[in-house]
DNA sequence: ACCTGAACACCGTTCAAGT
DNA sequence: ACCTGAACACCGTTCAAGT
């Protein structure tokens, strides 16, 4: 006798993705997961390949999130006000889904991290702005500088780094602005 | 009848260390730390309050070690030449002990990470630097534009991040001096 | 005063047995 | 074809018992 399926991988990863949110990592067992969905543990081993790669899955969702806020705030008339708006779309990524955006860069087992191609696309928007200000040659330098700015400012900022006062969010500005200057002046090399 | 003290807390967590730094996080089980020191498990319980303990004091460690690395490498003759090495000195670290410095910025509960005024220090360094290269008012935003870009830099390098090609150092290089002309230009407020 | 074996709670995962 | 209970290996931690 055939038995109906009772569950399904969106559902799973939906379930992995409330419980990550609101108690963290640690708060995401198998277990927890399934009593989410009114199951047994055992039972979700017929949809996800371990723990592990349920976490796969959830950055894999995360990097694609993260590339469509990005692209939605590029609107392609001046690249500094677009650098201004993609910036602030990956802050506010970070602030909305903390504990999925810590997954998606935490140090973990290959098997538990995104696919090399998700994290990757997941950087186009911004190299293809680059790209437009500054031309191919400085382009993908000029993304990892924003991207490495964005990403250590957004993580310990999470992480709650930023403890001496001043504004957080006018440090952001700051750097933001500082990398706009930066872009428009022509760099000398060091001796 | 007394029994003698078989190891100490400076031997357990020099042991962890070896193993975090030869294994991960993974690698670092209280039995694990146990067995390399020769005893049992249980006994580390008389000089950590537990894993996450053991793990809050290797995480300090590091930030100690981080802050006496950038503070030699700076020379206080020119500013911008003492960036250079101080990043440089900060991205050497990472590179010396990656598994350390994934666990100071890992997102774990309170009490497995190293004391705030500890963390805090670390960025002493380049705090006095930048106010003594920019003055008061801006040395607090461009320390945290300068931590925000090593530190995101230097993550996503290690956790492997970077593979649309290019050459990873001239990345690096390319963004202090960016930086710098940043630095060096006014910037100009977003309308 | 310190160390240890035994035990507990918890977790990820496997698998034979059920329907 | 899917779900489940039982079981296994492993881990962090506690504690009474040893010396």
């Amino acid at each position: 006798v055939p038995a109906v399926a009772r569950t399904s991988t969106l559902e799973i990863v939906a379930a992995g993705r409330v419980l990550l949110e609101s108690g963290g990592l640690d708060a995401l067992t198998m277990q927890a997961v399934a009593t989410r969905i009114g199951i047994r543990g055992p039972s979700l081993y017929k949809r996800v390949p371990g723990r592990n790669g349920l976490l796969a899955a959830l950055a894999a969702d995360g990097y694609r999130e993260l590339e469509r806020d990005i692209r939605e705030a590029i609107r392609g008339d001046e690249p500094p006000e677009d650098l201004r708006r993609a910036a602030a779309a990956y802050r506010a990524f970070a602030h909305r889904s903390p504990h999925l955006y810590a997954l998606m860069f935490a140090p973990l087992p290959a098997d538990a991290r995104a696919p090399v191609d998700v994290a990757a696309a997941s950087a186009a928007p911004i190299l293809d702005l680059m790209t437009a200000w500054l031309g191919a040659p400085r382009a993908l330098e000029a993304a990892r500088l924003v991207t490495a700015f964005a990403h250590g400012f957004v993580s310990m900022e999470l992480s709650g780094a930023f403890r001496l006062g001043g504004e957080v969010d006018g440090a952001w500005t700051a750097g933001i602005e500082t990398l706009i200057a930066g872009f428009g002046r022509p760099t000398s090399p060091p001796r």
